[in-house]
DNA sequence: TTGAAAGCGCTAACAG
DNA sequence: CTGTTAGCGCTTTCAA
């Protein structure tokens, strides 16, 4: 059986409570029993039950986050970031994904598993939209990123500027204008808008300019390369050259890059293309693109969560980064 | 305050044995008391607190799923299959990722957040290779998927063998052949050997045919699309036509395909890409490929960590999947 | 600075 | 079938 409290008292010949301060990092503790205890711990190979602990002192020194799906390389960075912050006060954090129906049963229950941590990051996921009554069934703390609620704290980055900036972009070249965008209206409640936030800032800069977005080169599809490749054939076997297209992530840009490298024509000059994103990959294949800096979100998101678990009752945090256009050879020079 | 059992108990009359005989469907309970207690939980919005049931019990109806990193679209289907299987018995996972010698540290700690948990998934991760002593630091089940050790159950799919029939279907068609695989060397502890396997495999059929591979054929990259398309580029540019191809997943085999279609040749016919994986696109690309049953894969590690929580007691399981060539046209018939 | 004792919310054994 | 009671492993008063 392992080693309980009750153990290393009995073998540091010191009651339960002196171990439980020891184990708490409580001053008032003579420092020769400090030292019995921590070497019967060490002897013992003891380490205290995180369930038992939370149970009167209701902490867990976790958090919980929460994701809609898994296979982005976004979510990648954006938990290192997190990771990062955690680290530094020997937090831990564990994840649930939320992509289905019966997941989000299983969340509305305000004991759930996930709720017992400290804490809870709820990444491009919108409460109002996932629990009824619009809100987490909890009263810990919740932090957004990359998503926005008025409820919430929210961390996340400019995206209408972002799509704005593409747009201010892409308006000073010559040529027709096409947007690859990512559908978000099925799985609505998954969706976090962030891809309509792009378009709409895009948008606005055309119409600025006294441009329009035609429906015939506006394509809505799947968040992958495969998709964006085949749209991108689609568009360049019929389009009147130069065109300049918008893709809502760097990935579907990718995609279209690769549309063009195949047909012959030249990136930058024949097609122009701008992501969303800039991923590590994409300088490397010099594509424009609009930079969000994702590890920082989550740096910053879980700075936030953490001092709104020790105590910070100031007015909800909103935090809004600025994306950042950067110009590459794909939309030439 | 969160209503506690002592509430439902006050509130429908009957004692805390009672209400606790109810929460756990003890069939020897009155039918009116269970329908008072039902009632007063009803009433109250209670649910029990996971964490204090999981003390005298110590069952969480639970399962932690350890991981190396998130974005690949493997562990999408995997997770699907995995949920699935959870879902019909009520039970729930958590997701921990291994990537760290921080996170590492953490999970050697037998009482670890992860390891309350009533089982342990292990997904690609080899624990030989991760912990001092080699094995989980945990008593209760843990089975490995995507990976093998003969101290654990392993459910796994056959890559040498699946190697080998790309290698056997290779060595068919004329011209040279090369390999791209990613490399494992950095990294060891979180790597699970898959794509050396396959690769061993893959020269295996070589040999019995009397060839040979040769080291300048052979590329050991990252696991990334834009990787790949780099070093198809660079194989392209200075190889003798026809090439075949082995790429040792299907985002490899995608990135190979498409340096392929930038440079005008014919696939298929210049140049014979096969991939292994079979996702969900592949068919779409007309891929060659070898096919792994991912979801299935899942499924199966669920079934056998949930009987094993039911007290399983057989001798160590060992489920390894056939592979399955799927010949398409990026084989050329 | 310490030990004793109550209690966190629940399960499970026991007697009736 | 039910209530009572003793824990599960820990934190946290409260006196001393």
């Amino acid at each position: 059986m392992k080693p309980s409290i009750k153990d290393v008292a009995h073998l540091a010949g010191v009651s339960l409570g002196t171990v439980s301060r020891v184990l708490n990092n409580n001053p008032k503790v003579k420092p020769e029993n400090q030292q019995k205890v921590l070497r019967a711990i060490a002897q013992l190979g003891y380490h205290p039950n995180p369930f038992a602990r939370s149970l009167p002192s209701n902490k867990t020194h976790m958090i919980s986050i929460f994701l809609p799906l898994m296979s982005s390389e976004f979510y990648g960075y954006l938990f290192e970031g997190i990771d990062n912050e955690l680290s530094n006060v020997w937090y831990d954090s564990s994840i649930y994904p939320v992509f289905s129906k019966r997941r989000l049963i299983s969340y509305s229950n305000p004991n759930a598993f996930p709720y017992q941590s400290d804490g809870m990051l709820f990444v491009s996921l919108i409460p109002e939209r996932l629990f009824e009554g619009g809100h987490v069934p909890t009263n810990k703390p919740v932090v957004l990123v990359d998503a926005f609620s008025d409820k919430y704290d929210s961390i996340y980055v400019d995206n209408v500027n972002g799509g704005y900036l593409a747009g201010k972009h892409l308006i000073e070249k010559p040529g027709e204008i096409y947007l690859i965008s990512i559908g978000e209206e099925r799985n609505v409640e998954f969706a976090s808008g962030v891809f309509g936030k792009r378009r709409r800032g895009f948008e606005r800069a055309l119409e600025e300019a006294g441009m329009h977005l035609m429906n015939s080169h506006v394509f809505e599809i799947g968040e992958n390369f495969w998709e964006a490749l085949t749209v991108g054939r689609k568009i360049l076997q019929k389009a009147i050259l130069p065109v300049n297209i918008f893709a809502v992530c760097d990935t579907l840009a990718m995609g279209i890059v690769e549309a063009v490298k195949e047909s012959g024509l030249k990136l930058g000059i024949d097609v122009r293309v701008i992501g969303f994103d800039d991923l590590k990959w994409s300088e490397k294949i010099g594509l424009t693109t609009v930079r969000q800096p994702i590890m920082e979100m989550g740096k910053k998101a879980t700075t936030i969560l953490l001092d709104r678990i020790s105590r910070d009752t100031s007015p909800r945090h909103e935090v809004c980064f600025k994306p950042k256009l950067i110009v590459r050879k794909s939309t030439g020079r």
